[in-house]
DNA sequence: GTGGGTGCAAATACTTTGCAACCGA
DNA sequence: TCGGTTGCAAAGTATTTGCACCCAC
């Protein structure tokens, strides 16, 4: 039973996760966390990253590179470019994959928030063009 | 322009990956064709997974921990498990998600065999009850 | 005061890369 | 022979962890 305690650190990391929505890596969250706490360390910033995840307060996206953060952990989906690793949100209804064949092979073990489409981002296809 | 040549190393991993449905990683990869080869390194390993997956031969899925790859290159989906980490096949047709907000929304954007769906796998599952 | 949180640095996990020797066309 | 490929080791990137000190409760 290990009591949570408040931190500042914690809060201005969640606060500004909140303030993104373009799901940031650990290093761009650090950098911006240091204007406001200077001496925070990389460590801190992981350590808090993966408290906030294993409480559900915000999402951890795996992807090339660099792991990304969200805290809008309302259901939802992501679309990622599969070129410049950009994460998109797609606001898709849970219901919305409810007749796929996903759904029906593994009913009731997948979670809200949890689907991911790969592609090209409108940027990288226009510059294929 | 690169004129790629033969190389039974390379040979040898695509058919240990053709041969696997679990989408093994680098290391099992190394492991096995280790029986073969016995002195074929892990660069070597990952550099013709990087090769393979250019040449659009086997498919990288980048998952937490590490990378998972994929002979199996016809238009499928992926289950993967929050927990263990498995990755598992959807046979799932292309159609199937063409009527959901993500195919509205990023129409002509997302390729096939590139959708994946996160929960938690059977094994997992009982293990919590 | 006590135990969780922090900064720092070292360690780890996974992957990439430089280089000399090797091999396929 | 020529240039792609390999084994080996060192380097690189992303993340985790041990430890002494600090701060919330």
């Amino acid at each position: 039973m290990t009591a949570l305690k408040y931190s500042r650190q914690r809060e201005s990391i969640k606060s500004f996760l909140l303030s993104r929505y373009d799901h940031p890596t650990a290093d761009t969250i650090y950098m911006n966390v240091r204007k406001e706490f200077p001496n925070i360390s990389l460590g801190t910033v992981y350590r808090n990253l993966a408290l906030l995840t294993d409480m559900g307060k915000i999402i951890k996206i795996t992807t090339e590179g660099a792991d990304r953060f969200d805290a809008h952990v309302e259901p939802h989906s992501h679309f990622i470019c599969r070129e410049c690793h950009a994460v998109l949100d797609i606001h898709m209804k849970n219901e919305d994959f409810i007749n796929t064949e996903a759904q029906k092979e593994f009913s009731g073990q997948i979670e809200g928030h949890t689907v991911r489409y790969f592609g090209l981002c409108k940027d990288c296809l226009s510059k294929k063009a």
